[in-house]
DNA sequence: TCTGGGGTCCTTCCGCCA
DNA sequence: TCTGTGGCGGAAGGACCC
């Protein structure tokens, strides 16, 4: 989907169409509704807090704000940018929607998240017929429907990758944003992939990115030419091998229809660092919330958890975690909170603290 | 102006046990 | 009884993704 949340949220304020516009920060910001019928939408000018973007508009992309980006930064790149909270459940229920819709026609699909997903053609009636001139004119037209399909039910564009694999449908549907269809075989890899840098690889972060750098690799046609024994030596095998196929467009991951939750978690950042002694009573409260949280989530869903973790991160930005393996799944409040409290006994507390977390893993079906 | 929240998967280390 | 080896679960951290 296309800047899906920022999308979402122009259905609702279609006033804001073409102007720049950025999703995050806290519940405060909400637009307010004048007496003439117009609304007042908050500005990212003088924008205080620990917020960052989760999703910009295109128009904001332009003054060079982005996702991830700390909104004091994007104030001051962009202070005329409207600014508007989060509403995961409106994002969640557009997003079953479109789901719903891409599934009426292709119906092997495999989640990645709220606005992503892998969508199986092979099969479909016509995918495999050429039409006219073009050989992949049958499943260029199946794609097209999908597409349509998606904004007759949601009003929202999408852009779609038509390829023989995961990897390189993540990038193709990426090349023509937003909006777009992109079809291309594995001929075209070195035409319209190896021109790419290695990032657009869906795998190699920034950790990888830069230690191919120091190796002069900044492409993905360099990372293809490279001896794959080299990448070994550098990477390992595993990690090694894989940048070589990837570089190579070659990728055989199926596509996963169904999965179960491993974990889930709650977290928060504070507005202001807390220290362990002298803001006890507000850390502890913190972790009681955050417990009710998680069990809440848990019991909804029909899971209890075996293993329960805490998640600290200091003022420095460091992080650690510490968790506990119980005898018996549990999905109680204060039992979560209980482990959570021996969790943290087992850390060293003399830094101020910006973040605490509680996470439950090792899932059972209850 | 410092950097959210919710996840998955992988690697490494360690203790326990056969 | 001592030593080595290998599997396994748990714990911790890190990279990456949406």
């Amino acid at each position: 989907m296309d800047a899906f949340y920022a999308s979402v949220e122009l259905l609702r304020y279609p006033e804001l169409k073409g102007q720049p516009v950025v999703i995050g920060g806290g519940r405060r910001h909400q637009p307010v509704l004048q007496p003439d019928g117009t609304r007042q939408f908050a500005r990212l000018a003088g924008y205080v807090g620990r917020g960052v973007v989760t999703t910009a508009t295109y128009p904001a992309r332009d003054l060079g704000v982005g996702s991830g980006m700390g909104l004091m930064k994007a104030a001051a790149r962009a202070p005329q940018a409207v600014l508007l909270p989060t509403d995961f459940e409106a994002y969640r229920r557009l997003s079953r929607a479109f789901k719903s819709a891409v599934a009426e026609i292709a119906p092997q699909i495999e989640d990645r998240g709220i606005d992503e997903i892998y969508i199986e053609l092979t099969h479909l009636p016509g995918a495999q017929e050429p039409l006219g001139l073009d050989p992949y004119g049958g499943v260029r037209a199946v794609a097209q429907e999908i597409r349509n399909n998606v904004r007759q039910r949601t009003g929202l564009s999408c852009s779609v990758g038509v390829t023989p694999n995961k990897l390189l449908s993540k990038i193709a549907s990426e090349l023509d944003k937003p909006d777009g269809l992109t079809l291309l075989t594995e001929a075209d890899v070195p035409r319209l992939i190896w021109p790419l840098p290695v990032r657009r690889i869906n795998g190699i972060g920034p950790k990888a990115a830069d230690r191919l750098l120091a190796l002069g690799i900044q492409r993905v046609g360099q990372l293809a030419a490279r001896d794959p024994a080299e990448l070994v030596t550098h990477f390992g095998r595993a990690y090694g091998r894989w940048l070589h196929e990837a570089a190579h467009g070659r990728d055989d991951r199926p596509l996963s229809t169904h999965s179960e939750p491993v974990s889930m978690s709650r977290e928060t950042t504070f507005a202001r660092d807390l220290h362990a002694v002298r803001d006890r009573d507000e850390l502890g409260s913190v972790l009681t919330e955050l417990a009710a949280q998680l069990a809440v989530d848990l019991q909804k869903k029909g899971y209890a958890s075996r293993t329960i973790g805490i998640k600290l991160r200091f003022e420095d930005f460091k992080t650690v975690t510490r968790d506990l393996t119980l005898a018996q799944p549990l999905a109680d409040a204060g039992a979560i909170r209980h482990a959570a409290g021996l969790c943290l006994k087992r850390v060293d507390l003399t830094r101020r603290l910006r973040l605490l977390g509680v996470r439950a893993g090792g899932l059972v079906k209850v």
